[in-house]
DNA sequence: TAGATTCGCCAACAAGCGTTGACCAACGAC
DNA sequence: GTCGTTGGTCAACGCTTGTTGGCGAATCTA
């Protein structure tokens, strides 16, 4: 409840700068509020929704258990805003036509097949924050973080399956194959660290991954 | 702390009876003690470790929650007990010798793939009880359960990959590979529920990753 | 029948949890 | 300088948790 702030947006800062993004006031507690989030996505992706307490995260923060109540509201409203997650899939378009079809991965200038390009960027995501754990290991036991995770699955992995499949009925089956291959790995991985998928170099993942990911995508049905 | 009964088991019945087993008593309670090992097996499933209180196991199992403490000691014993699976893993044999190997499940007297049988056996035992689910959801945030994740993936799986794998260096790697597509689908289906992935059939599960897994176990190295 | 043991319930504990509201200090506008 | 707004701390609340010890009833042993 309460808006932080409803009937106090008069004078000159709120609405006179650039008009992309329609609000940002610039409050003199962002910092706080950048370190109450940072500090929740390590705890979250460490212990999980329950075993990371509000008052553990304030501490991580430096700063008042309270301090989290006012700005996030409660604990799920804290959780909601940690897991705000853009994947960056990459922006990839369809080259090939006959058996082995390629991409282009704009941003990176890659030239390689779906599959590997996707396991590698997963890789990267996994590897350069937390956050993806923190959704994991909150997901599996929490409603709101695996609907979370449902959402992200839609929202970002269908689409790049609908670029591949053969058939548009089977573009969210060949989307949950590839979702079940790539978070198994970094549940095995990352999270329950088995020695054996710990260590698996990068290319060894890439290159036992890519080719399943690319025959989920493409491939005709059995 | 307390072993239940240190100084009282002088009279007949403790070593008395089979041999096989070393002891069997066959307490007054053994109904007991299963009622709350089959409801902290749901609760575990449903809930995880942290949301799975032994006020909740003991409501369910229908007794007051201090017998849960009496007869395994503290929350952890108990999960411990509770998480005491054998996979059951189908008795096979190699058969081919060419391209597609074969095997031989001495239960079901069935002659195919190794990567389809393995599959469809994953697909039973999910299906069939609670006891993985529950396994999964408290590996994910409990270190123990973690690592009786990693017992039974060691003790269980790997010495299956042994059977198959080309080279025996790389057996505990192609059971990690196995793994973390089994554990993937699982996560997705059963866990996370991906409407996607639980709408998928029975059939095409097995289409899809009977030959993945039949590659991680068979194929060489990339 | 007498005694010992097992089984179960009850009441309580110390600790930790999310959450709340009162209060003080720094800042910005006028 | 004054005053409203914001940023932050402190102490406490009601509740739930795992865990403990005592006590009565049922059961087994002899």
């Amino acid at each position: 409840m309460s808006d932080t702030a409803q009937s106090s947006r008069p004078s000159g800062r709120a609405g006179a700068e650039a008009s992309a993004p329609p609000e940002k006031p610039a409050r003199r507690s962002d910092a706080t509020r950048a370190a109450i989030l940072s500090a929740a996505r390590e705890r979250f992706a460490a212990d999980g929704y329950e075993r990371a307490t509000i008052r553990a995260i304030a501490r991580d923060a430096g700063i008042d258990p309270s301090m989290v109540m006012r700005y996030y509201g409660n604990k799920e409203g804290l959780f909601a805003a940690a897991a705000e997650i853009d994947l960056g899939m990459p922006d990839v378009i369809w080259l090939g036509e006959g058996k082995r079809p390629l991409t282009v991965d704009y941003v990176h200038g890659d030239v390689r097949p779906v599959g590997v390009i996707l396991v590698e960027h997963f890789l990267d995501l996994w590897e350069d924050s937390e956050i993806l754990t923190a959704l994991l290991r909150v997901g599996v036991t929490n409603t709101s973080g695996a609907e979370r995770m449902q959402e992200i699955f839609k929202e970002q992995l269908v689409p790049v399956a609908a670029q591949y499949a053969p058939d548009p009925e089977s573009v969210p089956r060949r989307a949950a194959l590839v979702a079940s291959q790539v978070l198994g790995m970094a549940l095995a991985r990352y999270v329950l660290r088995f020695p054996a998928a710990v260590e698996l170099s990068r290319e060894e993942v890439i290159d036992w991954l890519g080719p399943t990911v690319h025959r989920y995508l493409t491939a005709a049905e059995a």
